[in-house]
Formats: C-alpha cells, sequence, structure tokens
RNA sequence: CGCGGAGUGGAGCAGUUGGCAGCUCGUUGGGCUCAUAACCCAAAGGUCAUAGGUUCGAGUCCUCUCUCCGCUACCA
C-alpha cells in the first residue's frame, strides 16, 4: 500500500436551500469528521474541506416562493448550515461556499482551460422554455400527461405513476412547474463534456485499480460504465450561478454539479497559498466523503474533469454512504420529514456528543438504515450512560474516596492486569485498522471497548472489597483503572469530542496524542485529578414523547396538505349515492 | 425481464478468498453493591427473504421469484 505524505479531504457541499438534518450528518459529516480528527491526532498533514453549494434552479425557484434574491437565500441557509456543523464539532479546516469571488474566478478558470484545450462539444437543442418567468426549464419542471399511463401528474424525466422515463417533449398538455404557464420550445446553445472520450481510462482506474472500493460504489460505477458514457451538459440558461465565460454564451452559466466539485479546490485555495501540494502532488490521498446520491458525480464525472484538466490527482477513495430514514420514512426537506440539527440544538442542549455517537453507530454504512428517536434514547441510556459514563465515573469516585483524589502509585501487576493491559491495546489496532478502512460504526464499538474492559476489570478485582484487607493492591487496582480512563478519552475523541475533552478536564491532563492510547502509564501517580462530574444523563421518555409528538404534528400538517391539493372528485348522481351501504356504529 | 445496493435470532448490524452462524441492545436467571437501579457472569432465542442448482460442504458461488432503497429532479 502507497504511504502517502499527506491527505486532503472533502465532505460533500450541501446544498444551500435548507437547513442541515441528520441524514447528513450520519452519511458523510460524522463520518468525514472522525476520520480527519483521527488522523490529526495521528499528528498527520491534512486538509479538510467543506462549504456551501449555492447555484442551481432550486435556490432560483425558493428565492421566487419567498420574495427575496437567490442571494438572500444562500446567505440565510449558508449561515444556518454553518453554524450547525460548528455546534457540532464538526472539524472543517475551512467551511467556504460556492458564491465566493475565489470560487467564481477557479472554476471560471478550470472550465476555460478545458475549453481552450477543446475539451468540450458544442451543441445546440431545442428545449422546453417559460415565458413567464424567463427562463428555460429542466426536464423535472415541466409536468404533463404520461403518453404510457396518462397520469396526469407526471414530471417532465419520469412518470411517478407508471415509472417509465420519459423526455420532456414526451409529455401531452405540458406545463411549467414554476408558473403553470404552456412552455415554448426554444433553441439553445450548451456545452457538453465529452464523458465517452474517458471511458476507457474510467475503466481502468475504478475497475481495475480501485476493487476495494465500497460494493456500493464499486457497483454503481461498474453499472454506468457498462452502459456506456455519454455526453454531458455542463451548462444551463440561467442567470444564477458562473456565467461561461466565453464569447456569445449570456444568459448562460456553469451548470451546477460542474462547479461544485470545483469548489473543494476554491476552497482550499482560501485556507492556504500552499494548496497545489495538496491537489497536484502524487503522495497526497485524496478522500471524498458523500452520499449514495452524489457516486456518480465524484467517481466519473468530477475525477474526468480532473483528468482533462491535467494537473489534478484523483480521489484515492470515495467512501459512500447509503440513506438514513426516520422512523420509517424517507428524510424530506419539502415535507419536513427530518431532526433539524438547529432544532436538535435547541432542545438538546449540550447533547451533540450522544447525538453523534447515536448516529455513528448507526450510521448507513452497507445500506439504509432507520434512525428512531426510541434508539436514540436506547443508545444514550444503555450504552453511554451505563457503559462509558458510568465506568468514568466509578474510576474517578473511587480515586476521591480512597486517595483524595491523587493518582495513587502502582505496585506490581498481576497477570490479569498485563491481561487487561494487552486487551486494551488490541483496541487500538482494531480501531485504527477499522478507522482506515471507513468502518466507523466499528470503531467506535471498539473505542466503547476500551470502557467495557474499565468495567470488567473494576467487577473482577473488586477493589472496595479488597481496601478493607490490602490497601497497596488497591493502589494498583485504581492507577490501572485510571490509565483505562486516560485510554478511553484518546479512543473516543474522532467520535465524540466533547466528551473526551471534558474527561481530560476531569483527569487534569493537557490533550494526549494518538500514540499515547494503549500505553499503561499515561498519568504518573501523586498527579492530581481534577474535579468528577457526569459524562451523561439519563434521557427521559418525556423527551423522547415529545420528539415524537413533533414528527406526529407534521405527519397531520403535511396530511391536511394534501387532503386540499388532490383534485375533487367528480359529482355523483343520488342513484349511485344511494348505492352505498352506510352503517353507523359505535366502538367501545 | 433496464442497472446497482440491500434482505441474517425481538431491534440494529458483522460475516474477508465457500469449512461447526457472530456482535451490540433487549429478554430471562445468577453475582456484586464502588458507581447515574448503573456494572460483571450465564442462558434462551436464527430452516441466514423465497424456490431451485453447483459442491464432500453454501449466509458466502450460479439461476428464478418477492420486498425495500438509489440511479445526471432540489435532498447525504
Amino acid at each position: 500500500m502507497k504511504n502517502f505524505k499527506r491527505y486532503l479531504v472533502t465532505s460533500a457541499l450541501p446544498y444551500a436551500n435548507g437547513p442541515v438534518h441528520i441524514g447528513h450528518l450520519a452519511g458523510v459529516y460524522i463520518p468525514s469528521d472522525i476520520y480527519v480528527r483521527y488522523l490529526r491526532l495521528k499528528g498527520k498533514d491534512v486538509l479538510w474541506i467543506c462549504g456551501s453549494d449555492e447555484h442551481g434552479v432550486p435556490i432560483t425557484i425558493k428565492a421566487r416562493q419567498e420574495g427575496v434574491s437567490p442571494q438572500d437565500v444562500v446567505d440565510k441557509y449558508h449561515e444556518i448550515i454553518k453554524n450547525s456543523f460548528s455546534e457540532f464539532g464538526i472539524s472543517f479546516d475551512i467551511y467556504s461556499r460556492t458564491t465566493s469571488d475565489m470560487h467564481h474566478k477557479t472554476a471560471s478558470d478550470f472550465f476555460k482551460k478545458m475549453y481552450d484545450a477543446g475539451d468540450f462539444i458544442e451543441q445546440t437543442t431545442m428545449q422546453y422554455y417559460d415565458a413567464e418567468v424567463g427562463q428555460f426549464l429542466a426536464d423535472r419542471y415541466i409536468t404533463g400527461e404520461c403518453p404510457h399511463c396518462h397520469n396526469e401528474r407526471a414530471y417532465g424525466d419520469q412518470c411517478e405513476s407508471c415509472g417509465t422515463t420519459l423526455s420532456a417533449t414526451d409529455l401531452i398538455n405540458p406545463k411549467s412547474a414554476i408558473s403553470g404557464s404552456v412552455p415554448q420550445m426554444r433553441q439553445t446553445k450548451h456545452w457538453f463534456l465529452p464523458l465517452d472520450r474517458y471511458e476507457s481510462f474510467l475503466r481502468q482506474w475504478i475497475l481495475e485499480d480501485h476493487k476495494e472500493w465500497k460494493p456500493n460504489v464499486y457497483g454503481q460505477c461498474k453499472s454506468w460504465l457498462d452502459l456506456g458514457l455519454q455526453p454531458r451538459a455542463v451548462s444551463r440558461d440561467l442567470d444564477w450561478g458562473i456565467p461561461v465565460p466565453v464569447a456569445g454564451a449570456e444568459g448562460k452559466v456553469l451548470y451546477v454539479w460542474f462547479d461544485a466539485p470545483i469548489g473543494y479546490i476554491s476552497a482550499t485555495k482560501e485556507l492556504t497559498a500552499d494548496w497545489e501540494k495538496y491537489w497536484k502532488d502524487e503522495d497526497t490521498k485524496l478522500v471524498h466523503f458523500i452520499g449514495k446520491d452524489n457516486i456518480v458525480f465524484h467517481c466519473i464525472v468530477f475525477p474526468a474533469m480532473l483528468k482533462a484538466h491535467g494537473e489534478y490527482i484523483l480521489p484515492e477513495n470515495v467512501p459512500a454512504n447509503e440513506f438514513l430514514n426516520l422512523e420509517g420514512d424517507k428524510i424530506s426537506t419539502s415535507r419536513n420529514w427530518a431532526v433539524w440539527l438547529h432544532e436538535y440544538l435547541n432542545d438538546f442542549k449540550g447533547k451533540q456528543d450522544v447525538l453523534r455517537y447515536a448516529l455513528c453507530a448507526n450510521a448507513p454504512e452497507t445500506k439504509d438504515n432507520d434512525f428512531t428517536w426510541k434508539d436514540f434514547q436506547a443508545r444514550n441510556n444503555n450504552e453511554l450512560v451505563a457503559i462509558l459514563g458510568n465506568f468514568v465515573n466509578r474510576a474517578l469516585v473511587l480515586t476521591g474516596k480512597y486517595f483524595d483524589g491523587k493518582v495513587p502509585e502502582r505496585g506490581e501487576l498481576t497477570e490479569f492486569d498485563t491481561k487487561c493491559l494487552a486487551e486494551m491495546n488490541e483496541s487500538k489496532l482494531a480501531i485504527e485498522t477499522n478507522i482506515e478502512t471507513y468502518k466507523f460504526r466499528e470503531a467506535l464499538k471498539e473505542a466503547m471497548n476500551v470502557a467495557r474492559i474499565g468495567n470488567k476489570y473494576l467487577a473482577d478485582t473488586e477493589p472496595w472489597k479488597v481496601i478493607k484487607t490490602d490497601e497497596q493492591r488497591v493502589k494498583t487496582i485504581l492507577n490501572i483503572a485510571l490509565q483505562i480512563t486516560a485510554n478511553v478519552a484518546i479512543a473516543i475523541e474522532p467520535f465524540m469530542p466533547f466528551t473526551s475533552d471534558k474527561m481530560l478536564k476531569m483527569l487534569n491532563v493537557a490533550p494526549l496524542g494518538w500514540d499515547k492510547l494503549g500505553c499503561s502509564d499515561i498519568l504518573e501517580s501523586g498527579h492530581v485529578l481534577g474535579k468528577a462530574e457526569l459524562l451523561f444523563e439519563k434521557i427521559e421518555d418525556a423527551e423522547i414523547d415529545a420528539q415524537l409528538k413533533k414528527l406526529e404534528d407534521t405527519k397531520l400538517t403535511n396530511r391536511a396538505k394534501e387532503f386540499v391539493a388532490a383534485p375533487q372528485k367528480d359529482e355523483i348522481q343520488f342513484e349511485d349515492f344511494a348505492k352505498m351501504d352506510i352503517r353507523v356504529s359505535k366502538v367501545v
């Protein structure tokens, strides 16, 4: 395996048309935060890049709906998103945005360089145009009657009733989804990235050289490559975005999916003058953390762009996660079916690590998973409180009681002591291996295992009994229990940084590096410990019920909306009404 | 018959090249009493979605069927 000198980690740019929710966190930001924190603890040279994705049609639509400018929309959500991340300890080195000057220039130059090299093809096509709002319409924004099943609410790209893939021109009686007006066909010119030119390169690079990618990622790429790649438009007719930097391209901007990944580069440039070292040196390991919906862009389109441009390195891995559902239903921004981070922070003050833990322990790494509040409560009460918090409390309380809060001196170790310390050392390796192969759930379990070892150690050595007969032995026992506590603080840092911090304060020590993990001499004897406090508290049923009630209300609201929106049924004649057999009874 | 991922004890998940089915939580019984009724030990509980096939042997490979989720529509 190649030994890289530095790491460049990116996380999918959240789209700035709404706040971020638990799905974002579980799928992308927590895994990448764990990965980066781990690398930093190991003293690696690592940059972690992210920012808001602020262009594209949906933002212009949202702006129109709210009667504000697109800039107002992205300004608002950029702030909310940025704050949520910061509150949750998501430790980007930079959180930038694609409306920045640096990004406009970088993306524009990127396009220009490819344009000059003849990497695009120009094509003039006919497309639907909404004259009322003065905008060309993407297939999705056209509705009409499906030519196959005659569902009247089919979209221009697909009929959700019969599942057929459509083209907007297939629809009977097309209407603009934005204004409701009848769209006209107009001629428009666009630039296309001929992905087919990169097919053989991509086949070799992914299918041969990166067989270690996750099955969901590899399989998806293989499917795309086997189907054959088509040229893909990289421009749009829109007035919100980065203007296509070519003469005669007025009113055209770069397609949001062309400019967004370049945002990783722009943000790195903003962060450091040394940016080229991270993007252009073969000794850099580039890793993209994304959700499964982004696989094609990060594995096919963006690498093709980077390859075409010529100067950049390609990602070493793209560990995409699947999706997280909420209480059995798909998370949805439009249906408000989500746990919003800014709301969680309000409802569960100071409990960032609890959510981080619950989401990591149940992260959708191999398939879609379900977040339930009951599971959240159980994880907190049965694992964080009972195993982690309880062990730390036991070790510190016992030391306070018997030795006045000072680390006691260690005597000779028994065989059992040595065995426990050895187990702790094994945990270190297990955590490392799992993090490095993007198995964060398993890594977290191994980190928690260190606390389990601690609980078992105390249960087996029974210092509260031994103290009556052999104080020297108890000194050794508690010395080891405290060393295990210090180890726990290191092991959980990538996963629960706030808790790790609290533990360090309670142990009264400065931050410890990853290489200390597995050591049994972190705390010197005589060292005075800080004040012990509980790391976690139980979450009562009432709090969980309140959250469930909130979701139930959302469901009712949605149902009410749908009821209003549903078309009325045709009126019937009295004879038809009379055919019905209606009976009324009381359920007791 | 479009393509990809997934379907494993009550819940959530592991199972690498095919070799006696594991983990966390929950449940039951016991132990301990330092600790946030927490901790430790033990047990029960699975025909590995379904139906066939290859093999000495299949959760693992092949084929059929069913279900869920994605697949340049904003959303990880």
